[in-house]
DNA sequence: TTGGAGTGTCAACAACACTGACTTAAAATG
DNA sequence: CATTTTAAGTCAGTGTTGTTGACACTCCAA
């Protein structure tokens, strides 16, 4: 109906929170997402893998040694989800899991070469495309991309992300 | 192509599109759109739709009396898959679809009530996040938020968000 | 020693995507 | 007018990824 329900009252400074505004902002991530995950996709399309399998590849690089449940939080899958996928790729030889030291209850997961070959691969078609967005749009752009985006996480996927984020800062 | 990259030398100003960076970006999608498809995927899981069926309803009531292929070209998905959402929405009676008036080949869809009160509920919590989201970042994060996503947006992909974009702007 | 946590596995199922093949109807084209 | 193309719908089969629920095993800790 009305295009600025948002709050008549508050006049000019809030017109970017119309729900029209909201809207683009809600088909613009849509459409995004869809970029975001096309070139990793057709990598895998001709490989026995998904997305699934992209993802875990890309956070057990990002942190090696990582135990499943800590893979688990971070994906936000249930563990047989996971542990389908994690089986298939230590079958294939491109993640190791090894019993822990300390509590040998648990496992820790690491790329075995054949496994980083795979995440450098899909990394570095996702990174071409967003280096390109990036570039095109420029730094303060960036900046503000990062800062909505990180205030649309539920807070959970937050700490997750800023753990990642502070251990190679 | 490069719009940026004025200075040869690089220097500090390319600092943004660092792999590290880029990273934090990709990681920041994917925890940003768990985030974004959270609210409405809970909703949803206690009726017996999904988020194709969100997703569709979305649609149609962004773009009344659109066609199918118009809807299929949105969604980037086969007709056979759109298809079987569609059909459960108009046996549910949430859409409704009309031969056309000019070309009798095509079909136009419509949301009806029942199916424009479920499209409300839908948007209105995804739109209360991305409205928190917007409000913490401010309007010129929001700016470089919708630019990065547009740089990251196939060029088909591009196109359909503008057309949507313009026909209510 | 008992209880609970971490892990792994089996089975069944659902959502949502895909391909391929086919039909119907209508429009467009020669 | 005959042929081809387009729009839509359908049937059948398959694959990936997610879910529950149930159960077993190992190990840590009270």
């Amino acid at each position: 109906m009305d295009r600025r329900t948002s709050s008549p009252t508050s006049g000019e400074a809030l017109l970017f929170l119309t729900d029209e505004q909201l809207r683009q902002g809600i088909e613009a991530m849509f459409f995004a997402y869809r970029g975001f995950t096309a070139d990793p996709d057709r990598i895998l399309a001709d490989m026995a893998y998904g997305r699934a399998h992209h993802r875990a590849v890309h956070f057990i690089g990002r942190a090696p040694g990582t135990t499943v449940n800590n893979l688990l939080n971070i994906l936000g899958v249930t563990k047989q989800s996971l542990n389908r996928v994690l089986r298939t790729l230590i079958a294939d030889g491109l993640v190791e899991s090894k019993v822990g030291r300390a509590d040998k209850r648990e496992r820790h997961l690491n790329l075995t070469l054949a496994g980083s070959t795979l995440e450098q691969t899909l990394s570095n078609a996702q990174r071409a495309r967003m280096r390109a967005a990036f570039r095109d749009a420029g730094p303060d752009a960036v900046a503000g991309f990062r800062t909505v985006l990180e205030a649309m996480m539920d807070s959970e996927m937050r700490n997750s992300y800023a753990r990642l984020k502070d251990s190679t800062s």
